[in-house]
DNA sequence: CACTGGATAATTTGATCATATTCTAGGATC
DNA sequence: GATCCTAGAATATGATCAAATTATCCAGTG
């Protein structure tokens, strides 16, 4: 009976996004080691599913080749993070603007609901929701900017910082992280493009601001 | 001693690189269509290692899923040019601004040695040549970077966009592309990483501009 | 009688798996 | 402490199964 998915989708495609959502919301940590053969046993998949699958999540940067052949969750640097900010500043306004021009009043409701179920998160202290629903906002953005190629470059950022993000969440907590997420939509409701891509761009810096200063803080020395 | 180590490099990894040079120096068009079969025997390679290449590639944007199971390079509508032209935009300045920081005297040579060879190109019209040297340039300014997440989102745009102008070079020739590498060595040298910036930003437009506009004129309708 | 349309058969190609081979790591022995 | 050996994991191959495209044929119609 739980084959008659297998027509509709690849196997190797739900490997992947199965082991997407692992990375990206934090079951595997930075730095943890992947094994093939644990992830057919874990995932029950084949061997060949799990490979195409890995390929692709390192060739997004979700994964890194440790050398050998060992393939782990790769830990962000200062000035990986870095990198990360400037892209993310420079790529996700431009879909906000995009996502203004198109979105139709229901888009928008939608994403407010998102949003909500966000507060919501933050307020019972559920991390792992709080990391669901803040990623589910933003992609929902991108989807309305209807620009694949930035979406794609937006998606592989969230890989690469996703795992980090989880870290200093659990250790950090949901209180301090920002939340520009009512004056993007307002503006977006306004049209005011400009104004929503600004409120995007300040809810990126200082998310990444504050895993700068996390990752400084527990490995000043490397 | 470099000598035939055949076991240095994966297969997979092998079949990648050569893969990736087919696409990006366009002897694969776009709307082409791949087959794995065809690849194991035209690069006398397996099966999985095939595939594990193409997973790569198309998560770089370099092929696309067909829908069905057929893979093949994508042909770029104008609005995927608008996208590759913004990000390119965004993103190479930057990389131009930490390649001017941390280039050596030697490392500016040896840029200057690849655009003489690109003018040498031009000067001939050896299309095959001219593609070859143009990424050749500006894949050394990203290696100058030193700032590995950029440089891939910027070689996943080269990978995009690198098939459509195999086309458009091997219609137009290379007298009305761009050459504004000079100006940016030279500013590079006197340490004037905005100048620099701005010569590979006005390379980087114009550049992409000149692909827009053929794209538009060869299939103006749908 | 020629032509078009649809349905079915055949071939091509992609997806998956089981298996053999190669390489790395860690431990035992000298 | 260095070297060799063994265990286990990753890489790569070829076979097998499933799906999709193409080709073919027949019926119905003009």
């Amino acid at each position: 009976m739980e084959q008659q998915q297998k027509t509709s989708q690849p196997a190797h495609e739900i490997v992947y996004h199965k082991l997407r959502e692992l990375i990206l919301f934090g079951d595997i940590i930075p730095g943890q080691a992947i094994t093939i053969q644990g992830l057919t046993s874990t995932l029950d998949a084949g061997m060949t599913p799990v490979r195409e699958a890995l390929r692709r999540l390192i060739s997004e940067g979700a994964l890194a080749f440790q050398g050998n052949r060992r393939v782990s969750v790769p830990v962000l640097t200062p000035e990986n993070v870095n990198e990360l900010m400037f892209a993310r500043q420079a790529i996700e306004p431009q879909l906000i603007i995009l996502a203004t021009q198109r979105a139709a009043p229901a888009d928008l409701d939608r994403l407010l609901a998102i949003d909500t179920q966000l507060d919501d998160a933050i307020e019972r202290g559920d991390v792992k929701r709080y990391l669901r629903k803040n990623y589910e906002f933003h992609s929902q953005l991108y989807n309305l900017a209807d620009a694949p190629i930035l979406s794609s470059l937006a998606d592989s950022m969230w890989l690469r910082f996703g795992p980090s993000l989880r870290v200093i969440i659990g250790r950090m907590g949901t209180q301090n992280m920002p939340d520009l997420h009512k004056a993007c939509i307002e503006a977006m409701r306004a049209g005011d493009a400009h104004t929503a891509a600004n409120a995007i761009k300040q809810d990126v810096v200082s998310g990444m601001e504050q895993v700068l200063r996390n990752l400084t803080e527990s490995h000043p020395s490397n």
